[in-house]
DNA sequence: AAAATACATCGTAATATTGCAATGTACTTA
DNA sequence: TAAGTACATTGCAATATTACGATGTATTTT
């Protein structure tokens, strides 16, 4: 098959599982952190930056965009890449509403 | 192609994409939360509280021990799941060093 | 020991992802 | 306006994921 069973879920599953997704590949947790460190929003000379081809690079940040985690502004003949705060914070207390879900560790209080 | 590049990203990216990419199936996000709230570990009458195939758990179940979220115990004939405290805190921390690397949103702030 | 139970693994079909060359679109400069 | 630059989209090949029936393995029960 390959298509998952989302009616299976609730929201915040599907939610949470869709955001990991497109943290789920290195280049496109490279992209952010490039974004991250230029603090300033920067363009498309990832291409530079990491490996990949033109067409690559273009689809990660597409799947980025996808979730809000960045968005893109046209600036003349190029286009400023950057996060989005909001989202990003939205993202970041997704994932935390899930870890705090667990006490901090306890070696071998576990099975 | 279908195959990563691994070898252009470094290691925190790469292990980042790698944990994100086991939260990236909300079947695998309902076991581990399934898991937080039965604090106690539980068995896999997984089969019964998600609405898939033993087989299809049974694998769900690997990718999530993969990465050592999870373990289990052979209890008798049965296999006790349950959340790694120390696993969990250090995934945990390894999201939130990346998050924290952004400052709490700034409305507007962006490009 | 035979049957039953619980889980893992294998094999396979359907679908999704990754990567890139080629091409398209929009702006810019000569 | 033509050529150049920056990025998106398309189309495709290679590979990965998802799901599950069938089967294997270990333990438990009868």
């Amino acid at each position: 098959m390959g298509v998952t069973k989302s009616d299976l879920f609730n929201e915040m599953q599907n939610e949470l599982a869709t955001v990991a997704k497109v943290l789920a590949h290195p280049a496109r947790v490279a992209i952010i952190q490039h974004l991250l460190k230029s603090n300033a929003c920067i363009n498309g000379d990832l291409v530079q930056e990491l490996g990949l081809a033109q067409a690559t690079i273009s689809q990660h940040l597409r799947e980025l965009k996808s979730v809000g985690i960045i968005q893109g502004t046209i600036e003349g003949s190029r286009i400023s890449y950057c996060i989005n705060p909001v989202r990003w914070t939205e993202i970041k207390n997704q994932f935390n509403e899930l870890f705090d879900q667990y006490p901090t560790a306890i070696p071998g209080e576990c099975c």
